[in-house]
DNA sequence: ATGCATCAAGAGACCGGTCTCATTTAAAAA
DNA sequence: TTTTTAAATGAGACCGGTCTCTTGATGCAT
């Protein structure tokens, strides 16, 4: 025979044993490289493995030891560019230590998530990181712990959880970003997010159910108020959830009698879509309008005018939430850790003083 | 009892079993729900799972039905966001039929990309769908099939595979863009890849060892030749793998004697570099320099000027490989499909009318 | 030569489910 | 009421590994 041809069944440890004369046991010490072997017993068990094409069935391997070497991943879109690098990093990290990802979407729904949560515990990963959607239903990351496994939490604290967690400073480059626009002399500023209130209406931050982005509006409100600027609160726009409703709700933020000057958005989607909305309606920036937003897509460096933001240190943080989950599988027992990774500001050149504005902002056809 | 107190083991269903005062066989069948069960003992077997707080081990269940629920994903790389959508359909639609997906990243090493199919195949996982690095190393590919998973293709066909595969027309959608900046008069166009040859030199279209690249450079070449243009050859770039290589090779190409009058990108990730590059050399586009890529990333319309791209539909693509695994999951036995979507010439701005150009693009600066 | 530690190897239980098969019980048909 | 048929249940093998426990062989010190 020349070829390990397709067998009609995948063979076993047995049936290697089998084929090298030697038992079940000694068998699977060489093949699951543990134990003391002769050199004699490990060439016959190799050669039969070679000649029989087996390959390990790592199922069973995990339902003995328990460990299925696999990292379970929630996040809310991979097709946003944020949790693409976040889960970069998450899976180079894994693989350096031997861990394979699991991922799962949750469309930003708790639902989504739960089951998720579910069907990765009961597929018995060994931990799990999760971006969670909510920081009010948490029962089933609560269960995570129930199951005993680990969990991290990404770009998304819980402080009801005594969990790990990773996240950028998003308090302090919410200052730092409004305190930029009102330096610049701006007193009318959106803030445009994509959170999920039923109403869609901001009233009070306890309303918010996703520390990031309650920490980002409290850093925003802060300094305004810090400024004198009364109305912040009426400037915070909620449920910019998906492409369509955000360009729904930036055309009715231009459409109002007093338009804002400058936007903060709080990912690089949202403020892509702000920037075609002002293009398709001759809104000129910065000159009429300003822009900032979170996270330094790679396109933000190449539009006109490019855009300033805030960089936040994304592959790292997914990277940082592997390892620490990989310690904790080590047997790290420590109390919850929380990674805060600073951010940076980075200045283009879509923030314009206000002074020199040419003209409101404001879409007026229609 | 109030709460379901976390157990110093997960409950089973034997444990389950003893409880309600059935058999292990009986509350088995309650649990995973198969077989007739009375009213009564699924009552009993309920009641007791709820008490026990009972989660079915996936792991155990996987290995006895020889199924895992779970489609394993082998990518180049999931930051780049055409893989980043294509995902997306993937996870959509597996989701949609009750799989789960396991993500594996190659950065394009076929050793990285072989280790990745092997764990994957030892984890069970009930087929794959793979994005492979090169078509000559097939070795894995094919052991696949011997594994008896059923594997697709995805954006990369491999003729001597005999398995299903999705892909866009990318032969077409390269004449298009090709015949579309030749007909605006352009005669040196440079076509910029990613692709591993040793030599990151172009010689021969059979030197390549990507299906989609090379029926990409075949139509680039084709419509150049029927446009009696001679020296296409020499404008095929290889080996723009990362931004840095891309950016090194972009300024050579934009340095040499005749500098090219436009640029083909074949992702968006070349494009968005060759993009800055320009940019920082005060190249104008397209007045100076034409561009056109493949894949419309979303930043492509908001750029100045807007770039013209070809649309793949590559979300769709993703969700078809699932599809189509699924269906072979569910025992479809028809001959290898191969799945070819049309692709779209999307006209932004970034194509100048040869004849129109200012000035050469060529760098002069050092 | 004897004792004792060490190494190699085998036998078989075990992980937590599924599933077959035999048996009991209940309901429907005669 | 008796027979036929179907439904409900239990016992235990099985999936493919790991791992403990036991026994046999070998080596080294005494």
């Amino acid at each position: 025979m020349k070829e390990p041809q397709p067998k009609n069944t995948a063979a076993t440890v047995a049936d290697v044993a089998r084929l090298s004369g030697v038992s079940k046991a000694t068998a699977a010490r060489v093949l699951g490289g543990y134990g003391t072997v002769s050199d004699k017993a490990r060439d016959a068990v190799m050669l039969a493995a070679q000649e029989l094409d087996y390959r390990p069935n790592e199922l069973a391997r995990s339902m003995t030891t328990g460990r299925s070497g696999t990292i379970g991943v929630v996040v809310g879109d991979i097709e946003n560019p944020f949790f693409g690098s976040a889960v970069r990093g998450i899976s180079d990290a894994a693989r350096a230590s031997g861990f394979n990802v699991v991922l799962a979407n949750s469309g930003e729904d708790v639902a989504a998530e739960r089951a998720a949560i579910e069907t990765l515990v009961a597929k018995r990963v060994d931990g799990l990181i999760v971006s969670p959607a909510q920081e009010s239903a948490i029962g089933h990351l609560e269960d995570i712990g129930h199951a005993g496994r680990p969990l991290v939490l990404l770009d998304r604290a819980i402080a009801a959880l005594a969990v790990d967690s990773v996240t950028a400073d998003d308090r302090q480059a919410a200052e730092a970003v409004t305190r930029l626009l009102v330096e610049r002399g701006h007193r009318e500023i959106a803030y445009v997010t994509a959170c999920d209130t039923p109403t869609h209406l901001y009233r009070d931050t306890r309303d918010i159910l996703t520390a990031s982005v309650r920490e980002r509006i409290e850093g925003f409100l802060e300094v305004g108020a810090q400024a004198g600027i009364a109305e912040m609160p009426r400037w915070v726009r909620l449920g910019a959830n998906t492409p369509d409703a955000t360009r729904r709700l930036t055309i009715d933020l231009l459409r109002e009698a007093t338009a804002p000057s400058a936007i903060i958005a709080s990912d690089s989607l949202i403020a892509l879509e702000i920037f075609k909305v002002a293009r398709e309606h001759g809104i000129e920036m910065p000159e009429a309008l300003s822009l900032v937003t979170f996270h330094d897509a790679a396109w933000t460096a190449v539009t006109t005018p490019p855009v300033t933001v805030v960089r936040q240190p994304v592959y790292e943080m997914g990277e940082a939430a592997a390892k620490m989950l990989i310690e904790r599988l080590s047997g790290e027992r420590c109390a919850p850790r929380h990674l805060v990774l600073p951010t940076q500001l980075v200045e283009r050149a879509s923030v314009a003083v206000r002074g020199n504005q040419s003209a409101s902002p404001r879409i007026r056809s229609l």
